[in-house]
RNA sequence: AGGAGUGUAGCUCAAUUGGCUAGAGCACCGGUCUCCAAAACCGGGGGUUGGGGGUUCGAGUCCCUCCACUCCUG
């Protein structure tokens, strides 16, 4: 590649993308934009592991936090935040880090998303509304009788799409396969990019994430999970379903016993660690897998030296 | 030591009066993925039913014996 124009570091859950993106940021003079789908909430910081104030000080961060909890953030908002975040740091001379573990925006960043009419709240009430209480075979079978080209292309099972599906048909009375098919608009070119997937052993990084879950209950993130339960939103919301706050409200409404919760917590990241690694392996192989660690600090520092110097690379 | 009870997958448990290839959840492993993605969904490997013997056409199930663990009594 000629001078890379930007840095995206993915990886699972706990294997370090935040700290990495900081010192390279700092070394680099660096903004850092996330692409996390959690830590885009303002309720959370310490559940998500989102950077501290004191960290945050330390270079620019963008798209931390900048989200209510009441909100349905989604990939299509984030590409559009971020596109103003790229733009923002590129205007402060600043080299874009891209750091986060949602492969879905990653995607996005790199390959676009097609071009969708945005869903009128009215109408994702009503197909909702119509949804709810209704199985998921039975959805799949409505969305047979108008659209049968995206139904073929679901499991009967997959209760989610289905009902995406039934909103973009209802709001646009056209297929939603029909506008996927259109290409989307990258953001960044994966061949101006370092792409990195930070890989962690199984084991190291099982580890990890206990003791990083047991770090956060130090630091106070059932006081954030009792916060956002006293809000009493919306359990279906996507802030909801963060790691361990299910389970941490369930404990503060006296259903289970904070061990309990921990360990649910435990086990939901792990298996959500495992299913980033599928992700990044067959839909983003771009990315390149490498350990966390000093050494490849100094070879992402160096050789973004030799770049930044129109020097060859060694 | 005597009495009673329990042994089935890594864990917790199922399995009709003895009757199809001993099942399920969790765990583990793998996969799908275009606007909820920390989501939603799909698949897989795993057992000498504690060991051995016996009865029976057929034993996880009944009988004998040994082993392990638990409880009670001393």
């Amino acid at each position: 590649m000629t001078s890379p124009k930007a840095i995206l570091i993915a990886g699972p859950t706990a294997s370090g993308k935040s700290a990495l993106a900081l010192r390279l940021a700092e070394r680099m003079g660096g903004g850092i934009i996330n692409a996390d789908s959690m830590q885009v909430y303002r309720d959370f910081r310490v559940l998500t592991a989102r950077p501290t104030p004191e960290e945050e000080s330390r270079a620019p961060h963008l798209l931390y936090g900048h989200v209510d909890a009441a909100e349905n953030y989604s990939a299509g908002r984030w590409l559009a935040d971020a596109s103003r975040a790229l733009a923002e740091v590129e205007q402060a001379g600043r080299l874009p880090i891209f750091a986060g573990g949602t492969g879905l925006y990653f995607r996005a960043l790199i390959q676009g998303l097609s071009s969708m009419p945005p869903v009128l709240e009215a109408v994702r009430a009503k197909v909702r509304g119509e949804a709810e209480g209704v199985a998921a075979a039975e959805l799949h079978a409505r969305l047979a009788a108008g659209d049968p080209a995206t139904a073929a292309r679901l499991r009967p099972s997959d209760r989610q799409r289905i009902v995406r599906a039934l909103e973009i048909f209802e709001a646009t009375g056209r297929p939603l396969v029909e506008w996927q098919a259109s290409p989307g608009k990258p953001l960044i070119d994966p061949a101006d990019a370092i792409s990195i997937f930070l890989s962690v052993d199984r084991v190291e990084l099982r580890a990890r994430i206990d003791a990083r879950f047991d770090q956060m209950l130090a630091e106070g993130a059932l006081e954030e999970a009792r916060a956002l339960a006293a809000r009493k939103l919306d359990p279906a919301l996507p802030a909801m379903k963060a790691h361990g706050a299910p389970w941490l409200m369930q404990h503060l409404a006296g259903e289970i016993s904070l061990d309990a919760a921990a360990k649910e917590a435990k086990a939901d990241t792990r298996k959500y660690a495992k299913r980033q690694e599928t992700w990044f392996r067959h839909q983003l192989p771009q990315f390149r897998w490498l350990a966390p660690g000093e050494a490849l600090e100094e070879v992402l520092f160096r050789r973004l030296q030799f770049h930044a110097r129109g020097l060859p690379r060694p």
